[in-house]
DNA sequence: TTGAAAGCGCTAACAG
DNA sequence: CTGTTAGCGCTTTCAA
């Protein structure tokens, strides 16, 4: 058994003190460290397991003892190490949670949803942020395995390898908005993005459009099954349907990113002003559509109509504000989380779950004019 | 030692292996667990301390047995449990982050800036919002401590008891965006939210405007020190210095939600139609005035110049686009992350980190009109 | 250069 | 009802 240096004056304190030289060198002080379940057991004069059995509530103990317990573990602000019990128990009691960029709107959402459950069922959150780099998505994963989370949910960017890897290393898997197709045993949730842009593309042709613009993203794996390729599929689909040719010309991709979004949206509207409207498939180009309009003095929804995918805060600043199909982040976290933590059986059959979408309708679409103002348009190049 | 079950076809495998029992009852099949240090020293014929100097780089090791423990952690995907390694070290290599809200625009960017700092460092985050309720918060920090993270990033909403229980329990805590008067022991590091506003008042003065409303916040704890006080205390210095009375009629605060920003800015706007400008305290009162000020067909800047705290992205998506106080939000969270990790002798001082401020100007704000066109604007009643 | 062994703080049998 | 004890997976002396 260790001696702990004891000092008189501390009136029989009991609790775990070691001297330590402070930083100067000169006055030493007393730096105390954590009390321990021992330190706990030694003060209340019972056996650690005693002091055990009163802080989980598991096994009968005595009132009396249990009071003395409380008391010490008062008197000695004790807190039971995480550490100790989920080496023992093989449970960490929290998950890893890897998303895109937590700046992100649609990301902070989901995070949110997953922090409201994660909450209710006593789990904590690590928070990691891939950045749209499956070489950093991958090392995120395995830090996270390393930490023995309890599970994973992730907006996965990635290949397959290191999320089975993750599988198989014991950490159960959800993805959340994304689901590669690579991956079908991975149970995931998703927005109904076919619906949501098929809603869209229905209210544009009902207001009569007929060349409409696409400002899509280029999906980093390039997997079908991504949301960027599913929605812009249903976009061709839809399209079809309506008897509407899919001009190639009518759609564009872009990375990610601000830069990328914008020099897609001005390439597009520039090169197209017949177009009379756009569906921008991430708030990202939405945003981007809506600034290169302003900067080619194009009207909304007088010259352009535009819709966007994804319901932001901002949309309803805009001026119009912008009409968009709103995707329920905050669910999909919630429910990502329930699916990883209390449904096990779900999980086995990894259908996705899929939750619906909502097209709000704003301001910023407008009947297709008979002069959508092409002269004035294409007079001016950024 | 144990015996672990052993399966002939499996090539002489030699990992964890141990046969469950699937839900149907039915088939059985092999559940491997994760590989411990034990396995891999076990498979390359080595003590468990030459896979630890090995994995850790700490010590010699011959060339030869190097290889051979790399294959077995190789063959059986060995990865070091932190949670043993943590426990022995005392050290988890992760913190905890407390924001109020991750959904918040400013706490997003900050808990960016955490995450990138730790990232670098090598350190996981735990994150959890508090929604500015002190009680979520001290529960919160309660459980933190368990996790025995190694310290602790919090924009703090809560009174100082629990933030010196964590610091008793050897959890480093720095402050970002708010540091409680009551707790100057701790560090923090927080924007020039004094020159911000005074810079917005003096820009909106030099515009000629006289009477500007201030919407600003409760403060929780109505502490003094905490940013909404500073905020509006400045605001009212501010003019006081250009000799303009600060009345108290132009000055109301709100909770920090969507609702009571509304409601507060649509109080301000109605009661007081001859002011020409508001300075808003926050990106919610921003928000909340511009909707406002649209609902009450106040034109921006023509009747109402608007100047918002907090820089966000709908602030350039507005229109007009919102001049606004930016505040390095980003930064601030990485410098936190730093000030923890790898600056203990600033920790020790404890004085504040302040990182300056920008007025951003952008459409919003015009000179003082010589008709507020307070009759148009007084019949409308919302 | 290597291995055995002692814990880190906790829980869960298993005896008393 | 309560205490003793054996690990959970890892690092780290200390000998060999």
């Amino acid at each position: 058994m260790e001696t702990i240096p004891y000092s008189g004056d501390m009136g029989g304190w009991g609790g775990p003190v070691r001297w330590e030289a402070s930083a100067d060198g000169v006055c030493e002080r007393p730096v105390s460290r954590a009390a321990t379940i021992k330190d706990v057991a030694r003060r209340a004069e019972v056996g650690v397991a005693t002091v055990s059995r009163v802080l989980s509530g598991s096994g009968p103990v005595s009132p009396a003892t249990r009071e003395r317990v409380l008391r010490a573990v008062r008197e000695l602000e004790y807190r039971p190490s995480a550490l100790g019990r989920s080496l023992k128990t093989q449970r960490t009691g929290s998950i890893g949670l890897v998303v895109g960029e937590i700046t992100d709107p649609f990301c902070a959402e989901l995070a949110a949803g997953v922090l409201a459950c994660a909450r209710t069922l006593g789990e904590h959150v690590l928070l990691d942020a891939a950045h749209d780099d499956p070489a950093r998505e991958a090392e995120i994963v395995d830090r996270l395995v390393e930490q023995r989370v309890d599970g994973i949910i992730a907006i996965p960017t990635g290949h397959g390898d290191r999320w089975r890897a993750a599988m198989r290393a014991g950490v159960a898997v959800v993805f959340a908005d994304r689901a590669p197709a690579e991956l079908p045993e991975i149970p995931s949730v998703l927005a109904d993005d076919a619906a949501g842009v098929r809603s869209a593309v229905e209210y544009l042709a009902g207001l009569g459009h007929r060349r409409i613009g696409f400002l899509g993203t280029t999906a980093p794996g390039a997997a079908p099954g991504t949301d960027a390729g599913v929605r812009e599929a249903t976009f061709r689909t839809a399209l079809a349907e309506r008897g509407l040719a899919p001009e190639e010309d009518l759609v564009v991709r872009a990375r990610p990113s601000r830069d990328s979004a914008f020099a897609a949206a001005a390439g597009l509207l520039q090169r197209r002003p017949d177009l009379t409207a756009v569906l921008a498939a991430t708030h990202l180009l939405g945003e981007a559509a809506v600034l290169v309009a302003r900067e080619l003095d194009l009207r909304i929804p007088a010259d352009v109509s535009i819709v966007m995918v994804d319901d932001v805060p901002w949309a309803e600043l805009c001026d119009p504000p912008l009409t968009a199909v709103a995707r329920p982040g905050r669910d999909m976290g919630y429910r990502a989380c329930e699916v990883l933590l209390r449904d096990p059986a779900r999980r086995e059959r990894g259908r996705p779950v899929v939750l619906p979408t909502e097209l709000v309708i704003r301001g910023s679409c407008g009947p297709r004019t008979g002069m959508p103002g092409g002269a004035a348009r294409s007079a001016r190049t950024r």
